[in-house]
DNA sequence: CAATAACCGCGA
DNA sequence: CGCGGTTATT
């Protein structure tokens, strides 16, 4: 391993090289290499299905179900134990050499970094909310591991197009349909069928007859919206393209104020209020906002003191410009400069549903007696069950130097210097 | 501004 | 019939 060679005294950093069991498949794969990560920190079974990214594919196992994304260039592969994240990167060629492999390895590894936010400490984040929200207290150690992705701007937005109106089963296969359709497949695994496609960039859905065809594949209205939005955004960002310029302006959105993004965003057509905020909030640094949908509306009206909007009669209200606000305020309020990042920790327990985990109902005096029924068969759904099994695995340890130091590997150094940058500015 | 309809497809 | 929404129209 060429990294280990160079003699850095500072910043060692562990992992461990684990060797499947089937000697067969470790020939034509790259092995799993670990990161130390307790599992309060990041829960993969919950935030990797939770309706924030819909790309993942999830290959169950009783004892170790794996998780795998397809990038551009490469397919990333995650394990977890209750410990450890375990990762690796596959690539479409063949053999690559060990000093390939290794640079891929270290570059797998910053963008897993990236892409968790792991530099953003969750357990900290939990205490804070719970001081500032008994809610939140009670409920926390429920649902550990919920923590915000940071994903790549023009995916999300697309992603989140199709979320109008929608549910997750549907959104995740219209996505993936839309990526087999839009983008040649980049690789299959040894013995599997499923092919990895890539995010089809916006030059290749902006092409005419896009509208047409998707609206086959039963995107309904929002085949329209997604075509059009791409036609937009290479229209006007990506007049000289040299390889996709629209999206590294989407990507720039990252560096404005969070009412910046959030206009420019609401010009694509297909794209309110609630989408533009997802899209703040998921691929644009912005956590301080909250996105509210109607279950949001119902929570905050439930537990954190809203009035409903007169709706004595059952009727169904609308969401209004000035609830989605009125909401999205009070809960900012609530939870403060990482508001949204909360959000999404109640908002994934709602999913999992809220009530059957006995929260309390607020003592404030606008809140009215609820009965909290104690529902069947939803706990299990939350278990951690298949990550809490020993792993069926042999571990040999190494020691290497940390990749995230490597300077003199250009594309780290750049993704460091982004996300210094990033901080700063938040800060 | 608040309220209503239309849009598409799927599941209850 | 209703949905984790947006657009267009009153």
């Amino acid at each position: 391993m060429a990294s280990a060679d160079r003699a850095r005294p500072t910043n060692k950093f562990t992992f461990t090289i684990t060797i499947t069991s089937s000697a067969a498949m470790a020939a034509l794969l790259p092995a799993f290499h670990s990161l130390p990560l307790p599992i309060a920190q990041l829960s993969l079974a919950v935030v990797l299905k939770c309706g924030q990214s819909f790309r993942w594919t999830v290959l169950p196992d009783a004892d170790d179900t794996e998780y795998r994304l397809c990038l551009r260039d490469r397919v990333v592969c995650l394990r977890q134990s209750p410990t450890t994240l375990f990762y690796r990167a596959v690539y479409p060629d063949p053999q690559p050499t060990p000093t390939q492999q290794a640079l891929r390895d270290a570059e797998t590894l910053v963008w897993l970094n990236d892409y968790f936010q792991l530099d953003i400490d969750l357990v900290t984040l939990y205490d804070e909310w719970s001081v500032r929200d008994p809610v939140f207290a009670r409920m926390q150690s429920r649902f550990q591991g919920i923590r915000v992705l940071r994903q790549d701007p023009w995916e999300n937005l697309i992603s989140f197009i199709c979320s109008s109106n929608n549910n997750i089963a549907r959104i995740t296969k219209m996505v993936q349909a839309l990526c087999t359709q839009y983008s040649p497949p980049l690789l299959s695994f040894p013995g599997e069928d499923a092919k990895y496609h890539p995010f089809p960039p916006p030059s290749v859905l902006s092409e005419p007859g896009v509208s047409a065809t998707l609206r086959s594949l039963g995107f309904g209205y929002r085949a329209d919206f997604i075509h059009r939005t791409a036609k937009m955004l290479v229209g006007i960002h990506g007049k000289h393209n040299p390889s996709e310029a629209s999206e590294s302006w989407l990507v720039g959105l990252r560096n404005t104020t969070t009412d910046e993004a959030r206009e420019e965003l609401l010009k694509f057509v297909g794209v309110g209020r609630k989408v533009a905020d997802c899209v703040l909030l998921m691929s644009l640094d912005k956590k301080e906002v909250v996105p509210v949908d109607t279950h949001v509306y119902q929570i905050a009206m439930r537990y954190y003191g809203l009035k409903g909007t007169s709706s004595s009669n059952g009727k169904k209200v609308n969401m209004s410009s000035k609830i989605y606000n009125d909401v999205s305020t009070k809960l900012f309020n609530v939870w403060g400069d990482s508001a949204g990042w909360a959000h999404s920790v109640l908002f994934t327990a709602d999913l999992k549903s809220f009530a059957s985990y006995g929260l309390p109902t607020p003592a404030g005096p606008t809140s009215s007696p609820q009965k909290i029924l104690m529902q069947k068969d939803l706990l299990p759904t939350l278990s951690m069950a298949p990550l809490l099994s020993p792993l069926k695995r042999t571990h040999s340890e190494v020691i290497v130097d940390n990749p995230m130091n490597a300077g003199d590997d250009a594309s780290l150094t750049l993704s460091l210097a982004e996300r210094v940058k990033r901080r700063r500015r938040v800060a």
